[in-house]
DNA sequence: AACCTCGTCAACCGCCGTATT
DNA sequence: AAATACGGCGGTTGACGAGGT
């Protein structure tokens, strides 16, 4: 034989987590740390398998998530390191501070997939698509997402095929959502008075996402006051300062981008309002 | 105002490599 | 060495909200 069973599966709860839940987890985890997930529901009093807590915890509730959309300088860096990695999404959510392979996968997928095809570059290749960007389909029968199959990822190390003879601009200007600060990495939402969802005006860090509503600035508010044990942080600050994108300080990205896909992106966002 | 369509994203599913017995 | 569980990863799904008709 081997292990033990993880969890027996029965009368487990599935789908949305509730704040109770949530508040459960969080604070089973900031006094016990992370150590195996499948003792974790049972030790925390939830009726949910060590799987979804784990889900639950690296996507949602670890304290040095950013929220809101992903910047300029992310997205930059995540086009980068896709068009190295490919479809790796932890590997590239490495790369990234506070942010999860899911909520990158999902970024990818309903924002930058979309982006680079209107702009005529595939996203699977990074490379310009053979076919006429969307509008034209050939026979109206399949999306221009199918028709691009080619093997995944170009070479690791990259082509360095510099310059297409595109425009330079100097500003990645993308979308209008400001970098986070590495103070706001931890509690983003710290905004300690006012609850996400009401603070209809302001930082467009802060939006939605900023625990869905679920998570209660009440017991919140003891928590942040608390000392992170250390083996709670999956990247340490250093870490997480050496990894930051110059973006915040200055604009020195040194990626290799050789058919100006940044630069496309820069104006496609510029411009996009008139294109619609 | 009601209904419909589309986009977004949290959560689940299933597979794979590794660890454990 | 084999069998089995664990943890992690990537793909997919479905609920929900926003925008359009």
């Amino acid at each position: 034989m081997g292990r033990q069973p993880c969890c027996d599966k029965v009368g487990l709860k599935k789908g949305p987590w509730t704040a109770e839940e949530d508040q459960k987890l969080v604070s089973f985890l900031l006094s016990n740390g992370q150590c195996c997930w499948r003792a974790v529901p049972k030790l925390a009093g939830l009726l949910r398998c060590g799987k979804s807590c784990r889900l639950r915890w690296t996507n949602y509730l670890r304290p040095d998530l950013k929220r809101g959309l992903l910047s300029e300088a992310e997205e930059k860096t995540v086009i980068d390191l896709h068009e190295q990695l490919g479809n790796r999404w932890s590997k590239i959510a490495s790369h990234l501070p506070g942010r999860t392979d899911n909520e990158i996968k999902n970024h990818w997928n309903t924002h930058i997939k979309k982006k680079l095809r209107k702009m005529g570059i595939d996203p699977v290749t990074h490379k310009p698509l053979r076919h006429a960007p969307p509008q034209a389909p050939a026979n109206g029968i399949d999306s221009p997402e199918d028709e691009v199959e080619e093997k995944p990822v170009a070479a690791v190390g990259s082509a360095t095929t510099s310059d297409g003879g595109g425009h330079i601009v100097d500003a990645f200007c993308t979308d209008e959502v400001p970098m986070l600060h590495i103070d706001d990495i931890i509690f983003p939402c710290d905004d300690t008075t006012a609850s996400p969802a009401e603070s209809s005006s302001s930082s467009a860090a802060s939006v939605s996402s900023c625990g869905g509503g679920a998570i209660d600035e009440e017991w919140l508010a003891p928590i942040m006051d608390l000392e992170w044990p250390e083996s709670m942080y999956l990247m340490s600050l250093d870490d997480m300062v050496a990894a930051a994108p110059p973006t915040a300080t200055s604009s020195s990205w040194e990626f290799e981008d050789p058919f100006n896909t940044y630069q496309r992106i820069a104006l496609f966002d510029h411009h996009h309002e008139t294109w619609a």
